[in-house]
DNA sequence: CTTGCCTATTGAACAGGTGTCAATAGAATG
DNA sequence: CATTCTATTGACACCTGTTCAATAGGCAAG
């Protein structure tokens, strides 16, 4: 019936690129688990083997696209150049809101499903490690990088992160830009709660 | 060699709890996807067969030992029924922290591994739920429970969260009480952050 | 045009875990 | 004892991840 078996040989760079497209159009609305080596291989038109050949195994390959999710986040959420600092982190939180807002279904996926591998844990924590340490070599004159500063900004941000996705969900009579004072806002104050010894270096 | 091939005949009570513990005991030291069927049942000394018998597939299996560690948590963190709403709070952060500590590798594939399946989402969920309610309904003379501060509640939890496990891991300086000290009193603070108009009704 | 080579690509086969079901065997009952 | 009930088993089918020798697309040389 169908002779779609012609085979069709691309260069490694663009066979590679493709089936990254492919990884990132898939996750955007499919958890990481739906995207097994069958569906990938079957939606690229092209046999599970290939997909080995060019990352060596399931976890590589979601690990590739994971990666460029990631990297597009911290890209597209770079903090203005200038500014004071407090308005620096507005402005990256603000850019924050509105990635979240117009790649929900990825986003969600690549936060909650960061999951099973350690691998993947690692790629979120760096994407958001990256994030984070914007606070610290900004103007920073507001916090000192210690462990302990280290650690409340990950709190902070695992908030951040929640109040926004369940904000999305119901603005519990919050308007947009409350929200964004509420998380610009309470960085600092949480900062302060940790104990004076612990915020010096 | 080893004739322990002997069949041992339970009440379907006796080996459905049998298999909850085991189930139980594995969760504790083990993440998610490391409780398959092959181990459970060997490590029960059964046949594969009769897991599927009991809980139908491995999916209701892990929902059903994940629904009792979700209990377990609820319970053993319930605060203390007299007392200063905040030192009520501190206590049952301490027993948050301590169960964390009990069950670690299966709290945090509880915790991250909600992603794929929605029914464990939903028992999570559930569970955080309960546990954020109860700020609420407690002496609760420092909140009203309106949707603004339910939704900073959920993202006080989801920072608590955070900063147990990342603490768990590196503990950055911070003493355990410190710890605590930060959880318990970040919680007003963080309130108090939103408008006046969301925190009446 | 065609021959040959390089290598991108395939498909078959294997491994390991999930799920199904008729057959088996404890153990209580008469 | 014999019988009956059902907890329990073991073999088997199936689905995914993974490996690897075999295949074929397309470019360059003759």
């Amino acid at each position: 019936m169908d002779r779609m078996s012609q085979r069709t040989r691309l260069t490694p760079e663009q066979r590679r690129e493709q089936l990254l497209d492919l990884g990132i159009r898939l996750f955007a609305h499919h958890s990481l688990d739906e995207i097994s080596i069958d569906v990938v291989a079957r939606e690229a038109g092209i046999s599970r083997g290939l997909l080995y050949h060019y990352f060596g195994d399931k976890m590589a390959f979601r690990e590739a696209v994971v990666r460029r999710a990631a990297d597009a986040l911290v890209a597209q959420t770079a903090p203005p150049a200038t500014g004071e600092p407090v308005e620096r982190l507005l402005a990256s939180m603000t850019a924050y809101v509105d990635f979240v807002d117009a790649n929900y279904e990825g986003y969600v996926s690549m936060v909650r499903g960061a999951a099973s591998d350690p691998v993947l844990r690692e790629i979120y924590d760096e994407a958001f490690g990256a994030l984070g340490l914007r606070i610290f070599d900004a103007g920073a004159d507001f916090v000192e990088d210690t462990p302990a500063a280290r650690l409340m900004v990950r709190g902070w941000q695992a908030m951040s992160e929640e109040l926004v996705l369940s904000w999305k969900a119901d603005p519990a009579g919050l308007s947009r830009e409350e929200l964004l004072g509420v998380l610009a806002g309470s960085l600092p104050v949480l900062l302060e709660m940790l104990p004076e010894r612990t915020r010096r270096e």
